[in-house]
This record gives structure tokens, C-alpha cells and sequence, in this order.
DNA sequence: CAGAATCCCATTCGATACTG
DNA sequence: CAGTATCGAATGGGATTCTG
């Protein structure tokens, strides 16, 4: 008696995607795909490049095995991410972005943008060294880049970045740390959001021990130059 | 023996903004202030002004009151809708985004842009008023736009908006029927999508009984060649 | 019409334990 | 380490009812 599962609002198609909303929207489509909870954020963690399951569930803190798992599975499946088998010796997995998935950036960014302009908004908060990088490529002044050619190793809770700025774009990649020409090393993220961002002067929060710069120290201030935060709102 | 209330997790504070992640992110936190199921298209049915309850259900297909009322209070609390009660006659209440609220325009302009190039992404699919009108906005080419300047009128499913397109830019705000140098009406918003994206001809999507256009037919032609839809992707 | 209140079921989630 | 399996608790959401 329990068995007219076919008699359905609609014959069999919408078994994932279309779940929710029945709109061509584009935007409902995407909240079809990333609006599930963390969903959003695990995207934002493969946005430097691939990573394994528990660096992910390291990065993702309160999020439990069994969501990550479920949350890979229909990323998976909507073709955002892929997953790849590491050569033997090595029998872990990695995931990493589609080419498709890469290009969600500029959403993120622009969420980002629009969410750290709310007076509710608390930096305060723990943020991912990835969080931290992502951050520098949406506060950028693409202007003010233009005039600047360099490339800068960020190394934040032992994760290293290098950005190659160049012709006012600033793509970053995971790298060995020291590849550039001036290195930032800071053991939390958030002192540097007060460097990047508050302006900080250097000195002060490398006395505090919470970064180091070695290297071309004037670069280093040109570069720091370049970010700012949107004005607040209201 | 329930009143320890206080000795939670946090002191007080994270009663609704903060809920699910304890991140820095801007983007973490746009997804805690409009990732919850729903918000993105309320906000998305504000963003070419006000409506009340009942419209919003009736765009909304699916949506409960209950889940609706909700929402927008949320919504509200976060700063991104205000209610305002119309004078004494009509009874009713207009709900509004805030300025910080139409400012999200960008980030569902990206996040739809983003999805309308998945494969996976149904165009047949009910399409509302807002959304056919936020689509033209999204997928303007503003380069060719800036050569073209014109209002152009467009009435879908009975509800009429106005494009001013001049210097590149084109706001679109509700209106009276009738205002443009051309106007294009049309019962439903799928076959307007035809005539846009899919450069339908407008003789015969007008010969269907689809689409009525009065005025400048040759500014029309012009208009619609303005718009076009990202490649797909994969 | 606009929305609050209640009821109740379905889903989701987190914690724990388990497996290759 | 990379998940899977299970279970109880919390949440979400639809249907219904009630009120100004």
C-alpha cells in the first residue's frame, strides 16, 4: 500500500537537482546547487586547488563526516567537483574543482563583497588561510595593481601561497614557501586582516610575533597598499 | 530545571546571525544571511521594488506562508528588507529591500550567470516577471549597449516594467504600460526567453500569440540583439 | 488579505561506532 | 586516514486553523 511512488507530483527527472525550486532562474538554479548548508564553503576551500577529505573537515569546523560526504556527493554530481585517485603509495583521494567549478569565483566574490559591507558582519571570527587569500583577490584595487608587478608568498597556520601579480591581476596558487619577493609569514589569519586591512603598521604585529616579513619590506607596503575593505553600510 | 539557558555554547549573543558557521568570511557569512531555502528568490522578487505577502507567495510557487512570514522576518533582521504599512485605506504592508538589500544585485547576477552555463540548467522551466527583467540586466552586452539609448517597455504576465538604457547602463523599474519608445508584451516570460536568448523571430513568436510589439519594431530588433547567454560549459 | 499559532510528519544533523 | 552505518535529537516545513 505504499507503493504508488510513480503517481508523484512530477513523472521521475527531478530527483536532485530541481529539487526545490520549479524556476528557470538562474539564480534559483544555482541556490539549487550551493545553497545547501556548507555547500558554499566547501567550494570556497577548493578554490586554491584540490584537497583531501580531512583537510577539508579541518578547515570546516562543526561540520561532521557524514555532511562532508553527503556534500562531496552532490557537488559531484551537479559537476562542480571532481574527485581523483592519488597514485598508489598514497591511497588517499583528492577533490578539487571542475573547470566549471573554478568559475564561481566571481560569485563568491561578489557575495563576499556584498556580505562584508552589513553592519552585522563580525571579522572577529576564525578564517581559513584559503578565506584569507580569497579575500585578497576580491578587496584588490585592480587600478592601483596595474602599477605593480610582483610575486608574494603569504604563508598563514603553516599553509603557503604565492600571488603573481602582474598586470593588475593577482592569481594565487599553493606553493613552497619562499618563491617570492617579499614573504609574508604569520601563524593565524587574523592579524593579517589587521595588516591588510586596518593598516596596521608592520612593525607593531611583527612585534607581537604574529607575522614576518623577510624580504623587500618596501614591497611589502606597496603590496599591503593595494587592499581595502568596502565602505560599511547604513 | 530549564533555566541554565545561559551556560550554552555562547554567552547570548549568536541568537540568528552566526547560527551554523564561526567564520571571518564574507562569503560564510552572505550564506548565513540569505542561504537559508528561499531568501535568495525572495530577495531576488524585491530587487524591482516592493511587493506585498501575497504577491510574493503567488511568485514564489511553493512556498508556505508560514515558511514566507519567516523568512522575510529573518530577512528584516538582517537588515536586508524593512516593512512599511501603506496609509490607512489599503491596509496591507509593502515589503522593500533595503539599500544594502538592492545591493546584492551583483552577486545574483554572478551566481546566476554562473549556472545558466551548467549543463544541467532548465530553461523551460516557470520563469517569473523579476526574473526575465534581471536577466536582461545580467546578460546585457554593455559595450553594444552603450550605443543605444531608449525605453523600452516590457509587459509579462500582466506586470509592466520600464528599461531605461542609456551611457551603457539600464535600470529597470515597474511601471505604467505604454511608456516606451517600443513595447513588447507578451502573456508569458518563456517565449520572451526565445525571442532574447534563442533570437527567435519576432514575426513568428508574435504569429503564436506569444508576444505583441508596438512602436519602434526596428529599435526592437536593435534591443534584443543587446542580450545574449553565456557559453555552457563541459 | 496578512500573518500567527498549532500540529505533526519528514528530513537533516551530530555523535558514535565501525570498516578497509 | 577516508569514509560508511546507525540512531536519537533537532529542525524544517506543509496543512490547517484562527484572528484582525
Amino acid at each position: 500500500m505504499k507503493l504508488q511512488k510513480e503517481t508523484e507530483s512530477q513523472p521521475d527527472t527531478p530527483e536532485k537537482h530541481g529539487k526545490w525550486y520549479q524556476d528557470a532562474c538562474g539564480t534559483a538554479f544555482a541556490m539549487e546547487l550551493v545553497g545547501e548548508r556548507w555547500s558554499m564553503l566547501i567550494i570556497r576551500e577548493l578554490m586554491l586547488g584540490g584537497r583531501r577529505f580531512s583537510d577539508l573537515r579541518a578547515s570546516l569546523t562543526g561540520i561532521s563526516a557524514k555532511v562532508l560526504t553527503e556534500r562531496l556527493a552532490s557537488l559531484e554530481q551537479a559537476g562542480i567537483v571532481t574527485r581523483r585517485k592519488l597514485p598508489p603509495p598514497a591511497a588517499s583521494q583528492i577533490y578539487e574543482l571542475t573547470e566549471w567549478g573554478y568559475l564561481a569565483e566571481p560569485a563568491i566574490q561578489e557575495l563576499g563583497r556584498w556580505a562584508a559591507r552589513s553592519p552585522g558582519h563580525n571579522p572577529q571570527l576564525p578564517l581559513t588561510p584559503v578565506s584569507f587569500m580569497l579575500s585578497l583577490r576580491t578587496m584588490i584595487d585592480p587600478d592601483k595593481a596595474r602599477l605593480l608587478n610582483a610575486t608574494v608568498d603569504v604563508t598563514v597556520s603553516g599553509e603557503s601561497f604565492v600571488a603573481e601579480l602582474q598586470d593588475g591581476r593577482m592569481p594565487v596558487r599553493r606553493a613552497e614557501p619562499g618563491e617570492g619577493d617579499v614573504t609574508f609569514e604569520a601563524p593565524r589569519a587574523l592579524p593579517l586582516l589587521r595588516v591588510f586591512y586596518g593598516k596596521y603598521p608592520l612593525e607593531e604585529v611583527e612585534a607581537q610575533g604574529e607575522l614576518k616579513v623577510t624580504g623587500d619590506r618596501a614591497l611589502a607596503r606597496r603590496f599591503i597598499d593595494l587592499f581595502a575593505l568596502p565602505e560599511k553600510v547604513g
